[in-house]
DNA sequence: AAGTTAAATGTAACCGCTTACATAAAATAA
DNA sequence: TTATTTTATGTAAGCGGTTACATTTAACTT
């Protein structure tokens, strides 16, 4: 044993006078060996600093202890928190997280999946179910189970551990008619491959469509995460003729946008317009005025998906969805419009 | 070849009418093969969708193509933001990232460090130096190549690739000297095991020492992340004979709680009181008043972090340290106080 | 066209571990 | 005590790749 070269099963056997079927054992099933040579292998484990090599225990065993989540980015609070949980739930049953970031962009996702596959993950978190077929159908034929978070659907097509971000939308908007809003913008982020976006869009639009003397209008900016873009088509919207008196956003970032643009331009917030957002993070507390916007249990969510996830790999195949309630968080941004 | 069973490389040898090893030049070594066999590789590649096995490959070669990380937490913006850009840099490079969270606990920390070691990392992100020795001689028996990040020394101990904690917060503190301030009261996460915590508070220290006429007082948190208990700490420091006209906090989480906690409390900020916090992180700029903070380049550090540990994994031995800079921003949370 | 060199491919050993099966030792039964 | 069952340990065959080395094929030389 060199300083530096890594000690082996062959190592720890030859030190504790055993076979390294026995060190193995010790590793895996220590109740399938004797007190004894428990000991002899511990202490010899121990003076070696021996870590079992992952290529040969994965290989020779075919399970990787592994487990893989890929994510638009981290750099979106909602995403790192789930995320944070997951992460949490998966170590404390001994699974490592293999994490990447796709940037929102389908391709570099599916070619994340086949790596986090080939690096032998066992299941995969997925966010959103707007993917191309051929994903699914890869998935499908490799046989990897996997979980979609951030959203949930009643299709019966995948296994969603998620809320239902159509009837949150739904619920918050039919809170702001109720107020007596009737001119309604919404701000969004681009609805191509994003189904939680797309679903907020569509519940909002279900809680107008039975108002028929509402009048809805939608800007769509390029990002999901750009507080200046979300400014610019704030600005945008308040050139509108009639000015719409509520903004809804598709996310908080948007929204804290919207809200920040409002006070560069003078125009004051609910007074003037009442702004909205969606997923409830930090800031909704701290922007000026406090943000009305939607609660989404993002630690829960991601506990839940890693929970999920681990049944599965313990070989419970009859798992149903889990839909996660939200509720519409009422602060300063809204105000009625009577 | 059944359905559900992973494609080998026996399999792709097979359909492309080559052998194993043919198979294996064209992953690894295309321009190795000719172009016609190429080809050929490729279809059948692409026709079983086959994917390396990641046990079989790192045995045989050695490599596994995996850096490791372990962050306090992923739920703080200014460790999502550094690690979004370390992962991006190494994805380019064909890496994948594992990640751990060690919850700011140093035992969880080494847990996950043996663990990733074992999963094949060939080198490791950390975030700052405190850590036991014991950990670093693993590292060292081990010789598994690490980056110290978001915290730099001159001690030439380690590799760093991170800011200078101590000047900036050196610095901060001298520019709130020169605007007057005397009774100046900090806010600080606790120190044990935290490096970059000791640092700036050590920083603070050294600009106020030469003023004889200052008063400093230093106040605890049980938490680095905690809005709330940051505010329980100003309304302690908000008693005291003389108040204090400055609240130097360690980071722009606590100095966002002490803001909030002044609101309510109905104390102006900055004009009854001033407050300053340190990252930089979005928030910074929403809150009201806007904060006064230092300015770090999250992203910068971890792209740096990620180009250091690939140039050591491609063999280049003299790395140096580097140090990026900060700045101090100034913003509306920080007044003169003459 | 034959001889020499370079490029492409194939053969098979090996990477470190687990585990089915064989064997030995201990515990229990007769 | 000996036969039988149980428990503990050892032997050796893979797991799915890579790569040194051997061999074949193609590309130049003269």
């Amino acid at each position: 044993m060199i300083v530096g070269s890594k000690p082996k099963v062959d190592d720890v056997a030859k030190m504790a006078g055993v076979s390294t079927a026995t060190v193995s054992r010790f590793l895996n099933t220590p109740d399938r060996v004797s007190e004894k040579t428990r000991k002899k292998v511990e202490a010899a484990v121990e003076e070696l600093g021996y870590t079992p090599n992952f290529g040969g225990r994965y290989l020779a065993s075919q399970t990787s202890r592994t487990m893989g989540a890929i994510i638009p980015t981290m750099e979106n609070a909602i995403f790192a928190r789930g995320i944070q949980a997951f992460q949490e739930e998966l170590a404390d049953a001994g699974i490592t997280l293999l994490i990447s970031t796709s940037g929102y962009d389908i391709e570099q996702e599916f070619e994340h999946i086949r790596t986090l596959i080939g690096q032998g993950a066992e299941g995969l978190l997925l966010i959103g179910t707007a993917r191309p077929q051929s994903t699914y159908d890869f998935l499908e034929r490799r046989n990897i189970p996997y979980v979609i978070a951030w959203n949930h659907r009643w299709d019966g097509k995948h296994l969603y551990v998620g809320f239902d971000n159509h009837a949150a939308m739904r619920d918050l908007t039919h809170t702001v008619l109720e107020m007596g809003h009737r001119d309604i913008a919404m701000i969004a982020g681009p609805t191509l491959f994003n189904d939680r976006i797309e679903d907020r869009i569509a519940g909002a639009r279900e809680a107008i469509e039975p108002y028929e003397d509402a009048n809805v209008i939608l800007k769509t900016c390029s990002s999901n995460y750009s507080p200046i873009l979300a400014g610019e088509a704030f600005a945008e919207l308040m050139q509108l003729n009639p000015r719409p008196s509520v903004i809804l956003c598709s996310n908080d970032v948007l929204a804290v946008g919207a809200i920040m643009r409002a006070r560069e331009m003078n125009i004051s917030v609910p007074e003037e317009v009442s702004i909205t957002g969606f997923d409830d993070i930090d800031v909704a507390e701290i922007v000026t005025p406090t943000l009305t916007t939607v609660h989404v249990p993002h630690r829960r969510m991601g506990e839940a998906a890693a929970k999920m996830l681990l049944k599965i790999r313990a070989g419970d195949s009859n798992n149903k969805s889990v839909k996660l309630s939200t509720n519409t968080v009422l602060r300063n941004s809204l105000k009625n419009n009577f």
